[in-house]
DNA sequence: CGTCTTTGACCTGCGC
DNA sequence: GCGCAGGTCAAAGACG
């Protein structure tokens, strides 16, 4: 009884989601006309990444006042010269070395570390989807990127600037995750033993501030099974790659604590690049507007275009700061943001630091963040620090 | 009709 | 060995 109604509350909070929607993009709307970075909107555009051992277990194994171990939620300031604009304000080579004393290094980025299983980011998105009206078809919804790799929100303004909303990275390390988990009262024999089988899988889990369960990353997923979690009201789900030969898998929950936050764990690599029919937008994954950084993609659909690095690096070898998120948010030319797939967030080993070095600018530097972030927002993160520096 | 979701059953691993 | 929880399978139904 209590089972079914959890379950039940469950669907009826998916059934708001698109509600929600509207909400969503009014409040966007209203960011974008803010200049100040230094604003604290509603929305946390936050950015964890973990350890390469962290797991989804680990995570929601942890005592829990907060719903998570790590402060994702930390209020900070822009001003910290360490917050998430700032990052985007370093281009890829600075993320691969910077070694300042700031809180999160990219040197400890998980990524470079391969022997791992699961690396955590977290993402805030917008909490809900675009502002698709129901009089579109099914279809967009379903394709409206909602993913950490994958947001895309209409906008009632091309110039859009600005999510004025604080954007943080805090990169646990690697060593930090294993102490923790050494740090268990199981023997160390049977945590050894699990270790080896975590390093078995490459595990990337994303943590989501999205009402949206099922985040569109633009892969096309296949729901193969649902489980009740322990200690939570909510369920989760299990997704399998569709492509054929593609044994990528993910699995969606929803924090029990913060069902605003959502876990997204993708498992494994996927063998193929982007799809070629994301939800039935092929036309756009070959748009020449890709070139220029936008896409054509008309105002009442969304699509997955395919990045211009995909179009021609189809077989980088396998570059770890690509291996996020090879989704990058563009705006079309009606305004409506158009996300790219995560292709990193599978891990497809294209090497993005060789791609686009003539045109696209807000993709060509900014390494693993441009991949995660819109770059609209990337680009309004240098368009103010520019304007900073003037005030200056 | 094809695709996707739902859901109960089944399998597997782990802890006791 | 048993029970539990997580993970997967597969048939049935929903949906466009």
């Amino acid at each position: 009884m209590e089972k079914k109604i959890k379950e039940d509350h469950h669907q009826e909070q998916q059934k708001e989601e698109l509600n929600s929607t509207k909400n969503m993009e009014t409040t966007i709307s209203s960011s974008t006309h803010m200049m100040n970075l230094g604003t604290i909107s509603d929305h946390h555009h936050q950015i964890e990444v973990a350890g390469s051992n962290m797991n989804l277990s680990s995570i929601f194994d942890t005592p829990i006042s907060s719903p998570f171990p790590y402060s994702y939620f930390e209020d900070h300031s822009s001003n910290n010269p360490n917050s998430f604009l700032d990052l985007l304000r370093q281009d890829q080579h600075q993320f691969a070395s910077s070694s300042n004393s700031s809180s999160f290094s990219f040197d400890a980025f998980p990524l470079q570390n391969n022997n791992n299983n699961t690396n955590l980011f977290f993402t805030d998105l917008p909490l809900s989807q675009p502002s698709t009206t129901k009089a579109e078809s099914s279809e967009v919804v379903s394709t409206t990127p909602t993913s950490p790799n994958s947001t895309s929100f209409s906008s009632s303004s091309n110039e859009a600037a600005n999510d004025t909303t604080n954007k943080e990275v805090i990169v646990k390390d690697q060593e930090d995750v294993d102490q923790q988990e050494q740090k268990s009262t199981k023997p160390q024999l049977k945590a050894k033993t699990k270790q080896q089988k975590k390093a078995r899988e490459a595990r990337f889990a994303f943590l989501t501030k999205s009402d949206i369960d099922n985040l569109d990353d633009g892969y096309r997923w296949r729901k193969y099974g649902q489980k009740a979690v322990k200690n939570s009201p909510y369920p989760r789900s299990y997704y399998r790659c569709t492509t054929v030969g593609c044994g990528v898998k993910k699995r969606v929950e929803r924090s029990s604590d913060d069902p605003s936050i959502v876990m997204t764990t993708y498992e494994d690599q996927h063998t193929h690049p982007f799809p070629m029919t994301p939800r039935g937008h092929i036309g756009m994954l070959t748009s020449p507007n890709l070139e220029h950084g936008a896409t054509t993609a008309s105002s009442s659909s969304f699509s997955i275009p395919r990045p211009r690095y995909l179009l021609s690096q189809h077989h980088q070898p396998y570059n770890m700061y690509n291996n996020s998120l090879s989704m990058v948010n563009r705006s079309s030319s009606d305004g409506t943001f158009v996300n790219l797939g995560p292709s990193s967030f599978s891990r497809f080993g294209y090497d993005m630091s060789q791609a686009s070095t003539s045109t696209t600018s807000t993709i060509r530097d900014h390494g693993l963040l441009q991949d995660i972030l819109p770059s609209q927002i990337r680009s309004d993160t240098i368009n103010t620090r520019t304007n900073e520096q003037d005030t200056q």
